[in-house]
DNA sequence: TCCAAAACCTAACACTAGTTAGAAAATAGG
DNA sequence: CCTATTTTCTAACTAGTGTTAGGTTTTGGA
């Protein structure tokens, strides 16, 4: 048996973490082979080995991207029993899509940057993808509100655009060592269903500070606003 | 009199708004002094008797993008009388970032798509005034909940981070010619002070369709994802 | 130990980037 | 019309870009 073509995945994974990384940081254009493969331990030829070109690298980080916080979403939608509520359901989307996009923030912050500026045949394909993910949560919310949990002036489509909007900013401001996730995922839940004036059962949010998280280089701030 | 220098600061602007565009649509590195050039009708070394650098047009847009929306919001809560509930203080202050980061989208999304990649004293600079916009938001949530209008559990900072999350992120998916901004706002602070589930007043939506807007070359989509 | 496959490196190619100096054109006041 | 000022253009320089061909080292099984 000739097992030929057997790439180390190992390094293969190191060029493309390091990919991810400077994407996050200097975007699409900004981005050199050079760099990416100083950030891997290596010289710019070499990538060619394990990927054929820039566009091929990016298209893998933004596909990683996404998938991780679809398949994360939806595993943790069938974990739930059936007899879930739309408000439980809510709520644990919301939590499998932040600890998703903080797992892998470096794909997910390097695909804010830039999506925009790959090339066209590249984002479309990524689009659609986002697009399904988008269609998952249209149906979280359908559902809840046949089930007669919502308000029935709620305009569904402007919530998720709100709901969606809301969570992938998070990823500007949300610091591993600070809020655990399920407390962000908790108070903007809460946020959604009941508003700020309603009488939400939430209880009151600990301000914990675990270890102090080993000190990587992040990414740059952007602000919260 | 000798008024020496007097650039034209009609043919100035035509400048920054070409750059807009083109940041907006490739970031800041992937922004070439010959595109933003081809998009001003000029040539790459006429740009240099307006700016004298790459970094000094990205600077211009980037505080054009942020003083905007500041100034915007800041206006529409002076115009309040001193009467306003907190919600109407919070229904203002969404419809007055929301028309200012639509009215001067290219600069905003500009903004959003270059910041990241922006060298790091600029970048400071801008990400300053952007934290100073985050605490005219942080007194109008706190004002709201002193006058007892939220529920005592509410954690103002994080309802701060997800408001002004989504409010950001409307530049992705917001379109001239579909829902009014009117809507839009009026459905966020529903959205936020109510809750889905919640009982609030909010008239449904008209779906209105206004004049079909000029059909002038637009940003890359992103997924509203 | 030997050797083929895998992994990496070197050195270069064609091209494009931001920027500049100086010439040319447009403009406006007298 | 003349001329001084403002505005734009041309043409180039240096530095850095993605990519490649071909050689070198490393690795792991026989």
């Amino acid at each position: 048996m000739t097992k030929k073509l057997a790439k180390s995945a190992i390094s293969q994974k190191r060029v493309l973490d390091a990919a991810a990384r400077i994407f996050r940081d200097y975007g699409y254009a900004g981005t050199t082979m050079r760099a990416i493969a100083d950030e891997a331990d290596l010289r710019a030829g070499s990538i060619y080995y394990h990927y054929k070109s820039k566009d091929d690298l990016i298209s893998a980080v933004l596909d990683i991207g996404i998938r991780a916080v679809t398949d994360n979403v939806e595993a943790a939608l069938k974990s739930l029993p059936d007899t879930a509520t739309g408000r439980e359901r809510i709520e644990a989307a919301i939590r499998a899509h932040l600890s998703a996009i903080i797992e892998v923030g470096d794909y997910t912050l390097a695909t804010r940057r830039a999506l925009g500026q790959v090339p066209e045949a590249i984002r479309a394909r990524n689009t659609r993808m986002r697009d399904q993910y988008g269609s998952v949560w249209q149906k979280i919310l359908a559902d809840a509100h046949e089930r007669g949990e919502f308000r029935t002036s709620a305009n569904l489509t402007l919530a998720r655009l709100f709901i969606l909007g809301a969570l992938n900013w998070t990823v500007e401001w949300f610091k591993p060592g600070g809020r655990s996730i399920d407390d962000v995922a908790r108070e903007f839940a809460s946020v959604v269903l009941d508003g700020l004036s309603g009488n939400g059962a939430t209880a009151a949010i600990a301000q914990e500070v675990p270890p102090p998280a080993k000190a990587k280089r992040s990414a740059p701030r952007i602000s919260a606003a």
